[in-house]
DNA sequence: ATGGTCGGTGTCCGA
């Protein structure tokens, strides 16, 4: 444990990391591994897979990670956050009335807010009328896009991450052209979530970190045996921001190398830095 | 070229 010395620049680092998990049970040391490895203050968890009384807390507290807010259901979907810094406030919210455990929020200090989503991945077909997996993802995404509209105090520090199953720019896939059919980067899953990140005002921090035309990844397929050297990925999770953080943002990495550990999941955790003011004793502006 | 592999719980579903 360091004590960090009091600074006059007014900022504190926040770390702040998203990972796909599939399954926290199967995959609870590497948690832990990259707990210790990258030391975010924050990690959001999604496909949980696990019962609330039977999420794995000890390993966690035993890395210092005491804080561990979750919302499990049997088998399928859940989340969780993992944070070494106080939550407050913690609650979650039924998208589409389904009972589903996809989403997560609590309060970090300096008032700031922090959403973690799950958002449907779609199924196969990119039709509505044929494919209800893919009529229920849009329908997610468009009360997402109604929640975050909504009043939203313009001046909050917000931050909203997760597994959001699109990826939104050309650079977010191995090839715009063959995945245009593809549930993901389909037209209409792309518009929508420029409509929620308009509405709520929300910023990628790793699109600000590194920009187009560089390709980012974030989840490689199971089904490609030679997933690297084929490296077919999508950027399907993120980090974004609300205006008053962007000055904030640091730092952005994508830990790749976590998808070539032994027993990996297929996506890996998306980390990113910011350098939050603290001044008026850390509180968000009016 | 339209497959392929995972995880949790089963003898299939969702990713």
């Amino acid at each position: 444990m360091t004590i960090r010395p009091k600074k006059n620049a007014g900022t504190r680092p926040l770390r702040i990391a998203t990972w796909n998990i599939n399954s926290v049970r199967l995959r609870i040391e590497l948690v832990c591994r990259v707990l210790q490895t990258w030391q975010p203050d924050v990690l959001c968890l999604q496909e949980t897979k696990v019962v609330d009384g039977d999420f794995p807390r000890a390993p966690l507290e035993a890395v210092g990670y005491g804080e561990i807010a979750i919302r499990g259901q049997k088998s399928y979907n859940g989340v969780a956050i993992i944070s070494r810094l106080p939550l407050a406030n913690v609650r979650a919210q039924d998208w589409c009335g389904k009972g589903d455990c996809r989403h997560l929020a609590a309060e970090l200090p300096g008032g700031i807010e922090l959403h973690n989503f799950y958002v449907p991945a779609g199924g196969d077909i990119p039709d509505p009328e044929q494919n209800d997996k893919f009529a229920h993802k849009l329908a997610f995404l468009q009360e997402m896009a109604a929640f975050f509209g909504q009043d939203r105090q313009a001046a909050a520090r917000r931050i909203l991450v997760g597994d959001l199953n699109v990826a939104p720019l050309e650079a977010d896939v191995w090839s715009h052209k063959a995945l245009l059919k593809v549930v993901s980067h389909t037209p209409v899953e792309v518009a929508l979530m420029a409509e929620l990140a308009s509405a709520g005002q929300w910023i990628d921090a790793v699109r600000r970190i590194v920009p187009e035309p560089t390709r980012l990844y974030s989840w490689w397929s199971y089904r490609s045996p030679n997933w690297e050297a084929a490296d077919k990925g999508r950027r399907l999770d993120h980090v974004w921001v609300s205006p008053p953080l962007a000055p904030a943002i640091a730092q952005a990495e994508i830990l790749k190398p976590v998808r070539g550990w032994e027993v990996a999941s297929d996506h890996v955790p998306v980390l990113v830095t910011l350098n939050v003011p603290v001044e008026a004793s850390g509180d968000a502006p009016a």
